[in-house]
DNA sequence: TTAAGCAAGTTAGCATGTTAAGTTAATCGC
DNA sequence: GCGATTAACTTAACATGCTAACTTGCTTAA
């Protein structure tokens, strides 16, 4: 079973993200990509396009179409950075503020209780997870590309 | 930090499977999805779209339009069940097969060492993994849905 | 034995990911 | 100062996920 680490991390998170994306949908009205896109303009502080695609690890063009349909509902401000430059600087509107922060605390929790049930220990999984991401970040930057 | 284990394990499993495709595509000619198809169908006997959807944790519309374009492109047999029903029977060709077998074995290597590299105990952090798809199959089929 | 129901699969339309190839705005070297 | 480079963004075309609604083939019950 452990040469399949790969396979049921893809397949786990496939699911969290489903499910999420379900209960998002249902109980606010808002993707889980559109809401994890607002979450880090709002708190992390994801203030330029390509920050927010480094944040979420997407590309850019996702992030462009995203960030067009979040300002067409109200939710994202994208204006010309005043710093000059080609860049957009985002933040959000203070209806995308209300929804963010409705949302996030209780969203949080109900994962957490997931994870609770499992008997995995919460904070070494989610280290464990972290120091993963941080090594992938530092192969992938080392290897040039 | 501990309240993003969803976001990290989003992000990191997005790159951990664009990674994966890259090296894929560029030398074996294959895209991640379909060759988590291929060995699933190869090597844990997934052998009805239903049951693939199943392993793969997508859904059955996904699974239909992949089994069409394996089976075009020679990977892939799809027949009728003979045991009745409205069944497909999915078995790799010999083309199919060749391509798992010489794929596999160097690509779970590869992906073992990013691990080792991050000093994460890679049974620790597997068996975590699997223990915590299991609770949220049972939780899921708990729910009803 | 025929209608109702169920399970498996397909089709259609959309969301969001990708790469490749442009555009725009600042910077750097001559 | 002006052409080449670079960074940030956009556009286009495609891959692959989803849900909703339909078809197909068996099973079950009146």
């Amino acid at each position: 079973m452990e040469q399949n680490l790969s396979l049921n991390l893809h397949v786990l998170t496939a699911r969290l993200d489903r499910a999420a994306d379900r209960i998002l949908r249902a109980e606010h009205g808002i993707s889980y990509s559109r809401f994890l896109a607002l979450t880090l303009v709002g708190e992390l502080g994801a203030s330029t396009q390509r920050t927010l695609a480094e944040y979420l690890g997407v590309t850019e063009p996702s992030v462009s179409r995203m960030t067009t349909v979040l300002a067409a509902d109200g939710l994202l401000d994208v204006q010309p950075d005043p710093a000059g430059g080609n860049r957009r600087r985002l933040s959000l509107t203070d209806e995308g503020k209300r929804r963010v922060t409705s949302i996030r605390q209780e969203f949080e929790e109900r994962l957490a209780m997931v994870v609770a049930h499992s008997g995995v220990p919460y904070a070494e999984y989610a280290e464990h997870t972290a120091r993963l991401l941080a090594t992938f970040d530092r192969l992938e930057r080392e290897a040039g590309k």
